[in-house]
DNA sequence: GTATCTGCAAAGAATTTGCAATCCT
DNA sequence: AGGATTGCAAATTCTTTGCAGATAC
């Protein structure tokens, strides 16, 4: 993989947000910098990143596919409310990843453990929807 | 939610599959019974009735929505070299599901644990692509 | 009777892709 | 130089939706 800046500045946005951007939010946070990018090419390089394991795509039923960094291990919270999307601390899974590969003969590379409820914001009855529509 | 026949055959294929089948999928196995139903009416009731929690969608990356029965508790295992969608046993997330809620706050009532990895006949070299398409 | 559901076809949304120009190394 | 990468726009793919007629209760 050759460098571009156009990457370059991609997976610098990815690494730097705390909010699991979507393409189009790179796009836009991107866009500052580098004016004339387009969106194709947000989408071909969050793919080759992914790909690469730089980055991680987070897919969520009804809503278009999320990106995140990797520098931590985490799960990811989805309100059914607001429809946000939180990190949940942990790795509390690797004794089951290791029990699995025993037991079942398979080999895991990699997880995503997505869980679905009510955040503490919405159980206040803070409820904020931030633009994400339901599918 | 009123009865119709439609979704009734469409619940009775997801129940009765073992491939967690995608919408083409059920629309092919339900055409069978209901010769001209149509594939606007699986999507909608594939719709309602995940709503309705009577059955599960699953995302997964680079590929479309594949839909699973609620019969028991298990993880979702993803084949990176042929695509296939498998199930592993195990239920052993309850523990982890009530740490979280205490420690975070938050009400979990649903999750998805998706592995990826390599399954047991594609290391051993039959590795086969079922047709799915790498997106 | 009437609200819900269906089939059909068209629309919509997200993502990918072909191509000529440009950029790395 | 030469292959990778880009911007642009068109194409693709999956899914949803509007509507008129059919169906459940």
């Amino acid at each position: 993989m050759r460098y571009s800046k156009q990457r370059e500045a991609i997976l610098r946005v990815v690494n730097a947000s705390n909010v699991h951007p979507t393409a189009e939010m790179v796009y836009r946070e991107v866009k500052k910098e580098i004016p004339n990018i387009s969106l194709g090419t947000v989408y071909r390089n969050l793919n080759a990143l992914a790909d690469a394991s730089q980055i991680k795509r987070i897919s969520i039923p009804k809503d278009v596919d999320h990106f995140d960094h990797r520098h931590v291990e985490h799960y990811h919270f989805c309100c059914t409310k607001c429809h946000q999307l939180y990190d949940l601390p942990g790795s509390t899974i690797h004794q089951l990843i290791h029990r699995l590969e025993q037991e079942e003969s398979v080999r895991i590379t990699d997880y995503e453990v997505l869980f679905y409820g009510i955040c503490q914001k919405c159980q206040k009855g803070k409820e904020e929807n931030y633009g994400i529509k339901r599918k």
